[in-house]
DNA sequence: GCGGTCTTTTAGATCGATCTAATTGCAGTT
DNA sequence: AACTGCAATTAGATCGATCTAAAAGACCGC
């Protein structure tokens, strides 16, 4: 016993013919124009509702050149870090009512290039972009050729003129240098990649930086690789040497968490013997014993800024490119003795 | 005297007059149909690499009745769950050349309504949503009036027929309790919500199986709210009775996590006088100290199954609904004693 | 009744692909 | 020369909206 349903989707022909007035109009009504009669504006709204009349926004883009939809393209979706910025970005998009595809590109430039091609044959009106560790060039070619809009973030391809967003690693790791020297450590060392990319680039600047204010030795380095896994030799050597560091500065919070570990193993305090700051500020910071004091970078304003910045390039292809730059903030935790502030 | 540089974007219509073809065929060679002869294929395709031809899928798409586009909903995807859930489900995507729009309901049945419209707007083929606490008939009802194939993964409103991905959380919780038992825990006691949706509720029906096989107490229950938080109140009670429990099992990681904080403030030894088992495997289960035993679930398989079985819906609409329960991994680590195993 | 102005409505082209139903060309048969 | 069969190609309609340019209708003053 069904009802007469229509099988097709209503279509706003449809939605005229029912309501007696022609697709123009119809359309109009659809676009709140004041062009429109109030009496048969109210009459084809009563019909869409009616009818359940879907706006079918595939067709309208065709015509027009904005589909209401953003690319973001990140290393990897999986990571908390990166999933904060995701919901920042969706938090402004929500507001814009613009849609989001994801991609992951993995860290992998040729799975990168493959997603942006495919967001490009989705008509996405820009993407926000996080580079993938080995992006050169090309990417941005690769952009200009697809004539995407793009806002990158966190990480940048060269110091050219696009538009930006990120935190101020540098200054962050330098207020945490500072701390630590502030309450007594001297030997520090940076452990983690310093030029896989520019936020490795700026965070080792940051740390050099520091040395230099500072008069601390330059030669405490321990270098990253892969997958946050640092020179585990070269660590273990400094340790035992007969003027071992005092104090670690990590590439990010995981890292950190595995120093941690490493030191135990080697019966240090960590927290008193030897101060440990990581940075990103992630959920397990705070969940780790000591807790991990850390340099939170704000993924989630990140993200927000770049979805707005992404927005006012649309709106005006010809504004000036823009780089937002936030501030990092210090955030101390037992790892690096809390209590052992010396003013 | 200007070169014929199109600003407009190359349309199949200009490859196809470029190359001295017909529309229709410049369409056949995209599609590799056998039909066109192989001279004539590698000509137009040719011309399509010289121009820089890009494929328009939003105009095909008008046509077609597929967009090759699904929307993923989900509560928070600010949650690093979530976010592997999310990475599960792009792996299989990408494979299938699918993009994914992502759209956060942020636990809001309203806010959840809202995006489904929009991607409905977008002509998405489907959805996977992880439903917002409080979703009920209403949720079933709009994705029914929208058209919209979907896929359930986490959480199901109403056990109804429809596809369904999700951890065996029942079973979980039970081979959680029982190995309580096998390390000489009796009084073991259920922190969390009981209620708020289908993965909650299988979670306490679980426990109560397990309180009834092994024939424990059935009063330790302390009920959880909003945000991760528990009844405090209730939960000092329980600990400052004359005969106290002596360990817990979670609703989740943070809840453990928070609940090992208090634990530590009344001055109990975690994982020696009473165990504490969290549920869902989390970076900072293992970060924490002591290392936190825990449920996995698996989300990236639960986001893997749930994009192919999405795509298996798509593809025979007619197919019988299909349940997909994977098996939790009970995880051991020092917070429930991991050397106390009495076999 | 006629031109002018203003509001409201509409016909028809258009975006860029796909799909159907031919049509063309060529070889082989009769 | 006419016919059949097959491979390759194509004209034109179509999807569902928007946009332009023009038309229709109402109202006014003279």
């Amino acid at each position: 016993m069904k009802k007469s349903f229509s099988l097709a989707p209503v279509s706003l022909l449809a939605v005229a013919r029912e309501a007696g007035v022609s697709r123009a109009t119809a359309s109009l009504v659809l676009r709140e124009s004041p062009l429109v009669a109030t009496e048969t504006r109210e009459r084809v709204q009563e019909v869409m509702k009616r009818l359940g009349y879907i706006y079918n926004r595939g067709a309208a883009n065709l015509r027009q050149n904005r589909t209401h939809t953003i690319g973001l393209v990140l290393p990897n979706i999986a990571n908390p870090f990166f999933s904060k910025l995701t919901a920042g970005v969706d938090e402004i998009n929500d507001t814009n009512d613009v849609v989001c595809f994801i991609a992951n590109s993995n860290e992998s430039v040729d799975r990168q290039a493959r997603q942006l091609q495919r967001l490009r044959e989705h008509n996405v009106d820009g993407v926000i972009i996080c580079p993938a560790v080995g992006s050169c060039q090309t990417l941005l070619d690769d952009l200009e050729r697809l004539k995407l809009p793009f806002v990158q973030a966190l990480r940048q391809v060269s110091s050219d003129e696009s538009d930006y967003v990120a935190a101020d690693y540098a200054t962050g790791i330098e207020k945490a240098v500072t701390h630590l020297v502030r309450t007594g450590r001297r030997r520090i060392m940076f452990v983690g990649n310093t030029n896989v990319h520019s936020a490795a680039q700026a965070r080792y600047e940051g740390f050099m930086r520091a040395v230099a204010l500072h008069h601390l030795p330059q030669t405490l380095i321990v270098s990253g690789g892969a997958e946050n896994t640092y020179d585990e030799a070269v660590f273990d050597t400094l340790l035992n040497s007969s003027d071992p560091p005092d104090s670690a500065i990590c590439y990010n919070d995981i890292m950190a968490l595995n120093v941690i570990n490493r030191l135990q193993a080697h019966g240090i305090a960590v927290g008193k013997e030897f101060a440990v700051i990581g940075m990103d500020d992630l959920p397990q910071a705070s969940a780790s014993y000591p807790a991990l004091t850390t340099i939170g970078t704000g993924p989630r304003d990140i993200g927000r800024a770049a979805a707005n910045l992404l927005q006012a390039r649309l709106e005006n292809p010809e504004r000036s490119r823009e780089h937002i730059i936030l501030s990092p903030q210090l955030i101390i935790r037992a790892s690096c003795g809390e209590n052992a502030d010396l003013g």
